[in-house]
RNA sequence: CGGGGCGUAGCGCAGUCUGGUAGCGCGGUUGCUUUGGGAGCAAUAGGUCGGGAGUUCGAAUCUCUCCGCCCCGACCA
């Protein structure tokens, strides 16, 4: 075994990160770019995904008592130039459809034809045009609080995309909700804020600080953002989801009104929130090793592979009912209230291969079962986020399923505080500040820093400043950001009451 | 939108400078030998060299033009 040591994945995560991270989405069959620019094809595994994290935050929607509507793709133009924050924070990546027909050109090809009266802009987000529809719907104090949310994609038109962190098109959901008062709508921007962190937590093993943004990188429009910040295991920050308080500005924007129990005419208060296809980005490079993916149990499309081993062809048939036994016995059984779903794989292709396709598409536990296996009545298997291969008794490999998954899902989760923890540090002074930034690790190239806990005097000055020199920015202030004691701005020395979490971003 | 680069087989590329039969690796298919963590040998299929125009006896190669993509900058879930 003097063979240097193959990785599934090449470059390797401290070789070239961003270039594994292309190489992971790709081997591990999650997606790929399309015909269109910036577009991506989801591919079955990566969207089997997105539909497992779909199902869950559903439920926890509905848990806390919004239902699920569903508006136009297209917005008029002149209801996105209503609120002037949000018209400024959009307008640069604004699809605009301007004609509504095609017509046979001079040269054979089709030209647009029909000019529209007024250009529709393919909703970046749906603020406006949900606030449209509401300020029709709301009438009177009782006929609030509205609580919808809708499954959609989206366009921004970017400049610079990758495959589920940015592009063009992305599904994602957004919550609009609107109340009678400030105090309820604050408390719905952080009951869902909640939701989230507890979804990155539980179901995706992504451990998430939370807090609120900066001015300069507050929603448009908004009052406050609220965000979940997760780290990657490059050290930078993934802003994971945000929940924002809009206050009356989208209300006066729309004419979002309503009698008061006091019989004047009042502004409703709205909040808006939103996690995409970004999340499955942020499990990638939170949990995806130098061999591809490593799925989370609890989101996994599938649990468990059975792969048949057959030597001699004359044993496959008995092989084969060995394997459907122990399949039926696991699907019968259930993981974080799903069923356990399990793949029998017995594609004519060479072992090895089969096995490698299956490492790389992350699958939580994978068998190898041959005649051996049967004689013996046991398993050999081999966990995913840990590597390590085991044979056990046919009986154990079943009975002890849900408990392995759990305490994968756990492990995962654990892992990854730990790796957070490693990687953030408070930080005093501008010199360590900037070293802690400019970290060359010899053996981790791309790994520079992580969160750096400064001080900070809540000045834009001083936000602008790390942000231009280091390309360094205030992920967020944390919710107790006083309880972590004050101290001085580690840029100009002011006062500041507790220290906000400084990181680069993607 | 500025600066740089690239379009040749499903994928990755060589060939272009210096014009002369369309190549290599991987992958695919078939057969045989293999099979317990990425197998070997052999055969075989597969291309309007991004599009158009031009120069030439002859263009992947030279010229012009259009199109697309990638990288680096300014913006972003």
């Amino acid at each position: 075994m003097g063979k240097k040591k193959r990785t599934a994945i090449s470059p390797t995560r401290s070789e070239n990160y961003p270039e594994w991270y292309q190489q992971v989405v790709r081997a591990a069959e999650l997606a790929e770019t399309s015909a269109v620019r910036g577009c991506m094809v989801i591919k079955p595994w990566g969207y089997a995904l997105w539909e497992n994290i779909k199902a869950g935050l559903d439920g926890m929607f509905k848990a806390t008592g919004h239902v699920n509507a569903y508006f136009p793709l297209f917005i008029p133009k002149s209801f996105l130039e209503k609120e002037a924050e949000h018209v400024e924070g959009f307008a640069k990546e604004c699809a605009v459809v301007t004609h509504h027909r095609l017509e046979e050109g001079p040269d054979g090809g089709l030209v647009p034809a029909g000019e529209l009266e007024e250009p529709l802009v393919v909703r970046p987000t749906s603020e406006t045009i949900i606030g449209a529809t509401y300020a029709k719907w709301v009438q009177s104090y009782r006929d609030l609080p509205i609580l919808i949310n809708q499954w959609a994609n989206v366009v921004r038109w970017e400049m610079r995309t990758r495959l589920f962190l940015r592009t063009a098109e992305f599904l994602w959901q957004e919550g609009h909700t609107v109340h009678e008062t400030e105090a309820e709508a604050l408390e719905e921007t952080r009951k869902m804020l909640d939701v989230y962190e507890t979804f990155a937590e539980s179901y995706m093993a992504m451990p998430v600080l939370v807090g609120e943004k900066t001015e300069g990188e507050r929603f448009p429009g908004a009052v406050s953002t609220l965000c979940i910040e997760a780290m990657m295991q490059d050290g930078k920050a993934l802003q994971a989801g945000t929940s924002h308080f809009l206050g009356q500005n989208f209300a006066k924007a729309s004419e979002i009104q309503y009698q008061s129990r006091e019989g004047r005419n009042e502004y409703a208060w709205t909040t808006s929130w939103g996690v995409s296809t970004r999340l499955i980005g942020g499990m990638i490079m939170t949990h995806a090793d130098d061999d591809g993916m490593v799925m989370p149990p609890r989101l996994a499309p599938q649990h468990v592979v059975l792969m048949p081993v057959v030597r001699d062809e004359a044993d496959r048939d008995a092989v084969m009912v060995y394997i459907e036994e122990i399949a039926e016995a696991l699907r019968s059984m259930k993981v974080f209230d799903r069923l356990i779903e399990v793949v029998v794989d017995d594609r004519d292709i060479k072992p090895g291969e089969k096995g490698w396709s299956w490492v790389k598409k992350g699958i939580p536990i994978r068998a190898e079962i041959g005649q051996r296996e049967l004689d013996e009545q046991s398993v050999f298997m081999a966990r995913r986020d840990t590597g390590e291969k085991e044979g056990v008794s046919r009986d154990l490999f079943v009975s002890e399923m849900t408990k392995r998954l759990e305490l994968m899902q756990a492990d995962m989760l654990e892992r990854a505080k730990a790796f957070r923890k490693a990687h953030s540090k408070e930080i005093d002074s501008m010199e360590d500040f900037k070293s802690f930034f400019t970290m060359q690790d010899e053996e981790y190239p791309e790994l520079q820093g992580g969160f750096a806990w400064s001080h900070w005097c809540d000045g834009a000055a001083c936000e602008e400043k790390i942000s231009s020199e280091l390309a360094v920015t205030i992920r967020l202030i944390p919710f107790d950001r006083d309880a972590n004691g004050s101290g001085a701005c580690v840029v100009c020395g002011g006062a500041s009451v507790g220290r906000v979490v400084f990181a680069k971003s993607y």
